[in-house]
DNA sequence: TTTAGTCACTTTGTCGACAATCGGAGTTTC
DNA sequence: GAAACTCCGATTGTCGACAAAGTGACTAAA
């Protein structure tokens, strides 16, 4: 779901995919060069193609081109996270704010339900956080949808955000924060089943915030380390 | 500034920012068919170069393509405008809310002098309101760049924003709403240099709502014409 | 030993041609 | 007369090859 097509459509789609997919789970280190015609005969495809799909990257923020001088795969420094997570907090908070308005009953139900799931994945396996974090994706991109709005759901989900995914498959092991990010869901939820749009943008806001702060201090330890 | 390379880069480069003018000034119309052929050949070049400019655009969200029937320019339905003016609430909100603590003093000022200019400018000529609109989306980039956040730049500035462009060249003869929006575009300056970070969203936003409300009129009474 | 210059190689940018797919006109059949 | 089928033209998707620009190593001089 999160993953647009798995292989169908053009080559210069499947190319884009496989790509995205490499990049966010660090198959393909930060900065790393991409080599064109390495990666087209990897892929079994012509040059065409492959560059689209690198163009296609450029406007995801995956990859980063410079004139005459080819591709490489972008460097998620603290600036960049710190800059992404400003943004989300704004998207999805008015995200949040206008799904209140627009998600039908149903659709809240579902949400509920999805934190079962996720509550039970945890309980089972407090080690495998790697689901829960997809599973929050989800999250928070079911609440994008619930905006009805397009723009929104493109922003968030499919297309733009795969540089979260990245920084979640980093720095996906602060198992302590699962509990407390599922018990914040659970209030956003609960705001959204009240209607409560303003509430619901205040808490997703502090959630993100929460995220943030937490990812920080994980990296002020990475570096510390080195 | 706004408009990123005149006529430099590689030919896709080119390319797309010749397609991107077109579409923004209204040339090319609003779902118009754009052939591969037609436009290499006019634009002096080949087709992959053409291709990746597309593909560029795509991600612009300018044109649309679906596999094997080509491309068309967006139609900038009513749907997609409101879609286009929450997101724009959301992100310019966070913009300045950063901004209020990010700008230097200079830079407020040197805000406050090009509001200076628009009003002599919208004094000068009534008439010529196309000034005033590019002059606004100027106004708001240089908020997006005091966050000094990137993607907030990216987002809303040279890359992803001609959306907006687009709209304001479609709808730009609304000639009441300038100096209401000035005088709103000076409270906003004015917080910026208190420093007010909150109250500096607050006003974005309801600007951000004012415009959109001034716009969503006009599609109707435009609907009702026809 | 360091630095400047040159040269060959690698990689990107671009083009033209071929194959696959789609849309529509014309024809056939019920 | 309307619906479905077929075929043809047009357009897109893809590939291989050539030209241009950049990169790095090697040599030679200070």
């Amino acid at each position: 779901m999160l993953i647009p097509q798995p292989q169908q459509g053009t080559l210069s789609d499947i190319a884009t995919h496989k790509l995205a997919q490499s990049i966010v789970t660090g198959e393909l280190a930060q900065g790393q060069k991409l080599n064109e015609a390495e990666l087209a005969e990897r892929f079994g495809m012509g040059r065409g193609p492959l560059r689209e799909a690198l163009r296609h990257l450029e406007g995801m923020r995956l990859v980063k081109r410079t004139p005459n001088a080819g591709a490489r795969v972008v460097i998620l420094d603290r600036k960049t996270l710190s800059d992404l997570y400003a943004v989300r907090e704004a998207l999805e908070g008015m995200a949040c704010r206008i799904a209140a308005s627009q998600m039908s009953d149903e659709d809240i139900a579902q949400l509920g339900a999805l934190l079962d799931r996720h509550e039970t994945q945890i309980e089972k396996q407090g080690g495998k956080v790697y689901a829960q974090s997809e599973g929050d994706l989800d999250f928070h991109y079911q609440i994008a949808r619930g905006s009805r709005n397009q723009m929104l759901m493109d922003l968030l989900g499919s297309e733009q955000y795969q540089l979260l995914r990245m920084c979640r498959y980093r720095t996906s092991r602060n198992a302590e924060r699962t509990k407390p990010a599922l018990s914040q869901h659970r209030q956003i939820v609960d705001a959204l089943a009240n209607r409560d749009g303003e509430l619901a943008e205040l808490l997703m806001r502090r959630h993100i915030q929460g995220a943030w702060r937490s990812i920080s201090e994980m990296i002020d330890k990475e570096e510390q380390a080195k």
